[in-house]
DNA sequence: CCCATAGTAGACCGATCTGTATACTCACTC
DNA sequence: GAGTGAGTATACAGATCGGTCTACTATGGG
């Protein structure tokens, strides 16, 4: 692959761009499709294992279009994973609007976990086997690996801050590494229903850890 | 890669062999430099990234040795996986034969977990990783990496039923999403000295567990 | 002495990998 | 109506992939 240097060549012209990070392709018809396809084909069998004709081939698209699109392989890799962060972030926010009490809260986050997984993560959260792949911190998909699990330990403090603000750095820390847990055990199948366990570890956790101090 | 179908030529004439499972090729000074340098190159790359040619290399051998031994990369990497299982009881028997009272045993895995890691994980926990490469369940080395996360998860059963018969499996789940949790958070360095935090939680998680209703 | 075992050295196979190139079509817009 | 952007079709390059092959050497035990 080559050394991360190139992106789509639009990309460097677009002026405005969402935000952060190294991401946003245009997407055109065709590059929607190069996604969706990559998205699955890469979850389902792994990055290193699924080569770019297959992705074309998938998408119902010509290598040329691909490339045109996206400028390489590893640009790809960062799209699917941004746009699988996206999504995540956006499924999110609409379980956590829904309550308010900062209890309920916590927990929203274990139950949009759950249902995420059922719908759509048979092998386990993208992110970490994502990590497993990319080994090269230099890697442009690495950031947003690691950025979503920082995200995610921060929403945890945050939410934790509210609850007993004193000890949100630590309790946020334990709801992140029972979150992770639950991910995990789930993708991998150790045993059933660990994304529900973790989210009643997690219960039980905010009824000790309130009642003790604050 | 071949359908799964070789094994080293060797092994099926082994009549003896330690026990269960699909592996063990002898280990010949030559076959035993392969997998010394297969194992750190999985375990850093990954298993996809690597080549046999680059492991035949780096173990200073030819790939003719490498497959007169193995076989093929597959068994390489059954090979490689088991071999870090077995270590990595043999290295946990250490710790837990050291201390006597059940919680200690319990708290004495994450204590193994923390000093396994620190030495030779800086990447997390090689069945993990190796899960998220393997995709199929057919693959001969999936059955070693369930293997062990089943294996863990039946120990941790095992420690806590000596501390909390009645909720022994609850439990045990309990510790496994912590066991779990940290190694992930570690391995993806999603806060520091996260192995540690999980034996904090754990703790507490038994304090609260045990007064409760045994 | 002989022969199996473990090894080196190195050429070779077909397939697949990422990435590039040429030539052409269609639709939309200025 | 000329130009532009998005696309198809396809061939190709150079490297690397897992795996096989032949020929030869060194060693150690019956």
């Amino acid at each position: 692959m080559s050394e991360y240097v190139k992106q789509a060549p639009e990309a460097s012209k677009a002026p405005e761009a969402g935000g952060e990070g190294p991401r946003r392709v245009p997407l055109t018809p065709g590059a929607r499709r190069v996604l969706e396809a990559a998205g699955r084909l890469f979850y389902e069998r792994g990055i290193h294992a699924v080569g770019v004709d297959l992705i074309a081939a998938e998408a119902g698209v010509t290598k040329k279009t691909l490339y045109d699109r996206f400028g390489s392989k590893d640009q790809i890799v960062v799209e699917y994973l941004a746009d699988r962060d996206e999504r995540w972030r956006a499924f999110l926010a609409e379980h956590l609007e829904r309550v308010r009490a900062p209890r309920s809260r916590i927990l929203a986050v274990f139950d949009a976990s759950r249902d995420w997984a059922e719908r759509s993560l048979p092998r386990g959260c993208s992110m970490i086997n994502a990590h497993a792949e990319i080994s090269d911190p230099a890697h442009p998909a690495y950031a947003v690996i690691t950025g979503q699990k920082a995200w995610m330990l921060a929403l945890f403090t945050d939410l934790a801050r509210a609850l007993a603000p004193r000890r949100a750095k630590s309790l946020g820390r334990s709801l992140m590494l029972l979150h992770e847990g639950g991910l995990v055990a789930y993708g991998m199948g150790i045993f059933p229903d660990a994304i529900d366990h973790a989210r009643q570890d997690a219960q039980a956790l905010l009824k000790t850890a309130v009642r003790s101090t604050e």
